[in-house]
DNA sequence: AAGTGCGACAACCGCAACAAA
DNA sequence: CTTTGTTGCGGTTGTCGCACT
């Protein structure tokens, strides 16, 4: 049995306000508050509305001091820092910009604040993967000159162009339902940096000391890592990390550390919603738009190859494998080159693959070619 | 000038949390 | 403790106006 509903759908008006019914409701608020019940308002100032749809009108639009449109820098810096440390926690949000609502803001980074953000992104990707397509082309010509396939790519490539996700440290993989564990091929003590540099690229501002300089202080406690609670929370998930190294993403590096030490670091999961979802949200654009996007002749396809023949050749175990799915791949379209930049490299394993390394690798797996394997984490 | 597509914004809907009875 | 009502929140949809063809 459904709930009751709060008011008589038959007999409410709905859709736009107009000028009198905003008159007649901001009035009677500014006269007597709105007496506690939301529900009951309309029928005393004999307003056909919904009460839900009175508070909303109030909140949203008819309230004192409500700023409409116009968003500063500023303003954009405070909503994607928030956003990618706390998520689509638009209240919170809202509670940073005074004169803002939460709805503005939802609607303000639905329509403009992400596009801006992917243009960014797209723009950095794009200018990055020219960069790499040079360096491996000469690289190429080298391989191709020397006759000797045991050329290896050089240990600083992609350094420069790391695509997001390849700051951070590689997660295990599975593959044909097996759980693979291969150690990090990122230094691990420059995976602080690397991951508040991922998180400075999407937008997102990391302050080590106490120099937010916003309009006002944040109060939600993870938009940045400058207390002391705050650090320690995010000093024990890097080094718990570097005991699993297991992660594709830091919310997944921190979700593994949750699991691995059972310690309660709820507050530092809260920092990285925001990022899941961003990634999230970009994977969706991606391929949702899958045009022009050829596996066989992308960059990441290429990639993999590349990472695998270099993994194999420095001794590593390592597997390669794609969370693409039944995702299509076919059809040509306007999306183009710049998208591409994002299909680069894309992560090697979705949050849902993962499971903490438990059993043997099989010798005679066709992913896996060395057997010098020793599991180095602690599960 | 009419039709179409798209962006921006307002408003609605459903759910969860909380409070009161 | 359970039920019922209210509030708050976030996702989604509807509408309007502008730009383009």
């Amino acid at each position: 049995m459904g709930r009751a509903p709060c008011c008589d759908k038959a007999n409410v008006k709905k859709g736009p306000w107009s000028p009198e019914e905003d008159a007649t409701l901001k009035s009677y608020i500014e006269q007597h508050g709105t007496g506690g019940n939301w529900i009951a308002l309309p029928q005393k100032i004999g307003l056909k509305r919904c009460g839900k749809s009175c508070r909303l009108r109030w909140l949203n639009y008819l309230r004192p001091n409500i700023k409409h449109g116009g968003f500063s820098e500023e303003e954009d810096n405070i909503i994607c820092s928030l956003y990618i440390s706390i998520g689509s926690r638009w209240s919170i949000i809202a509670a940073q910009l005074p004169g803002r609502t939460d709805n503005d803001i939802k609607n303000y980074w639905n329509t403009r604040l992400k596009k801006k953000l992917l243009g960014k992104q797209r723009k950095e990707h794009a200018q990055a993967r020219r960069a790499n397509n040079t360096l491996k082309q000469e690289i190429m010509i080298k391989r191709e000159s020397h006759d000797d396939q045991s050329f290896n790519l050089p240990a600083g490539f992609l350094i420069n162009q790391t695509p997001y996700w390849q700051d951070l440290p590689v997660a295990p993989v599975m593959v044909n339902n097996q759980n693979y564990y291969h150690p990090p091929q990122v230094p691990l003590k420059d995976d602080q940096a690397s991951i508040k540099n991922f998180l400075i690229k999407l937008g997102g501002r990391f302050s080590d000391q106490t120099t937010t300089t916003t309009a006002r202080e944040f109060q939600y406690p993870m938009a940045d890592i400058s207390s002391a609670g705050q650090q320690q929370a995010y000093s024990n998930m890097l080094n718990a990390s570097s005991a699993t190294a297991s992660c594709t993403t830091a919310y997944e590096q921190f979700q593994s550390t949750h699991e691995y030490d059972g310690d309660d670091h709820g507050a530092a999961t809260t920092m990285f919603q925001g990022l899941e979802n961003l990634q999230a949200e970009l994977w969706q654009l991606i391929y949702s738009n899958p045009q022009e996007i050829d596996i066989g002749n992308s960059e990441s396809f290429n990639y993999g190859m590349d990472q695998m023949v270099n993994n194999n050749n420095n001794g590593s175990t390592t597997t390669a494998t794609t969370t693409t799915g039944n995702n299509s791949y076919a059809d040509s379209g306007s999306w183009g080159s710049e998208m591409n930049s994002f299909m680069a490299y894309p992560p090697v394993v979705a949050v849902s693959d993962y499971k903490p390394y438990q059993g043997t690798i099989p010798q005679d797996s066709a992913f896996v070619e060395e057997s010098s394997y020793v599991p180095t984490c602690g599960v």
